[in-house]
DNA sequence: CACAATTAAATTGTGCACAATTGAATGTTG
DNA sequence: CAACATTCAATTGTGCACAATTTAATTGTG
């Protein structure tokens, strides 16, 4: 096994580092063409499918801080796709709400998914399974991460 | 499927994204007590294969150009652990070598891959074949966007 | 050999990603 | 209700990641 070196080809954090890189550029010209980078593509799917919430929300759905979160919001704000407000209840937090032009931009997002799916050559089962897999993984890392902050 | 919305948890791409992130949250405390972050433990996996290799060899298996593969030697060479050296043959190339601490840093690094391997609570069996089904959507992904760079 | 084309690394500029800190608003407890 | 604690977003600082450009060295061609 890896008894003596560690090896860079049996690293499966190497092989989801990779393809997730890989995936980002194949992403590339279809988000070029939206005048969108990947997270603020993301970003954006969140709010299709529910506006009008917090900069927190929006974090524990993908799994970004504020620190990602914010300075993104401010570019998606700047080509005036969302807008940016505080809570009247709860000044504290920042409701996020697409702009007519934000909510405009989903029917030129559509076909982009279709593109994708395509572009990985695999059936609508192998992506679910692999997807599956994937997820049970990150929910398995992310718990004991939590756990071992002073290990 | 996907008629009408775009469905963040249907999507593979996040998935992958997610779960990279995640790995690198997992990694990092146990990268913290060597000092290094995940890219540079990536390239140090690499000369740890095969000792001094040119910027380009590095960034070819790792799948990163010069723009990030430099300043990051620059910073493992100012911790001591690697050098620079224009190769004599050919002086547009670099050729990264570790110094003797670099080296001597393989051994406290071996624990490494066998703390995440228990982390991902996956079989080597699991591992091989998530691991190589990644791999080969890597690579149709990046076939297909050489292909395509003005599509 | 001169000169255009190519190659390699470095540089510049933009945009994540995250730890740590700050500051304001809200909750909690005595 | 006053002091303390918590929560939320923003800010600061470091380190990738990559497109585009620059500079220098090498190669290819006439």
């Amino acid at each position: 096994m890896s008894a003596g070196t560690i090896k860079l080809d049996s690293m499966l954090c190497f092989a989801i580092y990779a393809t997730g890189h890989a995936f980002t550029r194949f992403y590339k010209p279809r988000l070029d063409a939206l005048g969108l980078t990947y997270p603020q593509y993301l970003v954006l799917i969140v709010l299709w499918e529910r506006d009008d919430i917090t900069v927190n929300a929006l974090g524990n759905r993908l799994f970004l801080d504020s620190g990602t979160i914010t300075p993104l919001i401010k570019r998606l704000e700047a080509r005036g796709l969302v807008s940016r407000k505080r809570d009247e209840d709860d000044e504290r937090q920042v409701r996020i709400r697409l702009t007519p032009e934000g909510r405009a931009l989903q029917d030129k997002a559509l076909a982009v998914p279709l593109t994708i799916a395509r572009g990985t050559g695999l059936t609508r089962e192998d992506v679910d399974r692999l997807r599956a897999e994937l997820l049970t993984l990150r929910d398995r890392l992310d718990s004991q991460a939590e756990g071992s902050k002073s290990g």
